[in-house]
DNA sequence: ACGGAGCTGTACCAATTGGTCAACGACGTA
DNA sequence: TACGTCGTTGACCAATTGGTACAGCTCCGT
């Protein structure tokens, strides 16, 4: 009945759990992503990650709650290496912008994919981790306010258009699904460059 | 135990069905509105509509799919009367454009109410009600340009510029509710009169 | 070779899910 | 006053939910 782990696995043993922990997050994702935080059920889950209950409550002591924490994190971790902090260290030119805009197109998948922590905001999961959604989005704003200002705009108008971007990347994502259509994304996130850059 | 209909009622017996299961939707809107479709659960609908779930199905033969589709009609036609069809008949001017943005802060009441149409856009729910989901924005983002093209804008930046505003209202409210701040809404549908306006 | 540590599948749990249905009782008619 | 109609209720259903417990397994250090 059972098969042997090291026949379907078949490498050094140490590296074993902590590798398939890390290895699950990014598949923890996609359901999250799928379903949102309530639909994400335990049966979804392990059918897509191939692991069984026992294995999934090893590894996340705390359940589903547990899960998505993790996965917010592994999110939030992702954008602060590839997004924010590219634009926390840019000094006076757009590139890091534009760079922004290009990680986001490939994450998002020109609108195919959708946002964890959006479909999180808008849903009852936004009140059990109102501490990772808030920090999502206001390291987002924050980072590319702050760019905007070191390249020379007013503080004030800075932040309002960050608030646009990222309420943009957000609401594009909504649109081009509901229409299924990636050109609306592609065309938003073209859009938003521009109030970027300044017009 | 039960107390009479007409005790808490006392009108004519005729309109009774009828008016009830009108009265429902908008308490149905709510419900799919805080949990989404998945979430709302008939224990949920039936403590916030006081009804059993016998008159629940009396209303509603076909269950969740049913009350999701009549609320998502209902709204359709909310907006089709109050913001695209005002939008259709107006000639050059951009007061039907201003008229919209002001019905929209008063719907969503300036981003604490979230959109029914976004949610199940972002979730499994998009696929049941595709047509639905699929005509709501499509119609908006239609009427909208409509009127920019009416109102003298070049057809394809119509387009472009009126995709943007309803991506990015409903950018907008998943913002301000990530944040918890509804002033994000509201500099946003500031930013976003500008460009229906031409800049 | 042995033993312990820890990963794994699975049986099991109470609670809840969406949905059904037969009995109940309020109503208008006669 | 009696009756038939019909909306309503809440018990009940199988299925599924998130979660627990545990026995069996593989693996490693000794």
């Amino acid at each position: 009945m059972t098969i042997p782990v090291s026949a379907t696995w078949g490498c050094d043993s140490m590296a074993r759990t902590l590798a398939d922990r890390q290895d699950v997050i990014p598949v923890l994702a996609e359901v999250f992503r799928d379903h949102g935080f309530e639909g994400a059920s335990l049966s979804a889950i392990t059918a897509r990650t191939g692991l069984g209950k026992g294995s999934l409550y090893n590894f996340f002591p705390g359940g589903k709650a547990e899960m998505a924490k993790v996965v917010l994190a592994h999110i939030d971790s992702w954008f602060r290496t590839h997004v924010f902090e590219p634009l926390d260290r840019t000094e006076g030119g757009l590139t890091a912008v534009e760079a922004m805009f290009q990680a986001t197109d490939a994450y998002f998948r020109s609108g195919q994919r959708v946002c964890v922590v959006g479909v999180f905001a808008l849903g009852d999961a936004r009140d059990l981790f109102t501490e990772q959604v808030h920090g999502y989005f206001a390291a987002w704003v924050q980072a590319l306010a702050g760019a905007l200002v070191r390249a020379g705009r007013d503080p004030d108008r800075a932040r309002a258009d960050a608030e646009e971007v990222v309420a943009g990347i957000q609401g594009a994502l909504v649109l081009s699904r509901a229409l299924n259509d990636t050109g609306v994304f592609t065309r938003t996130l073209a859009r938003l460059r521009r109030i970027a850059s300044g017009d």
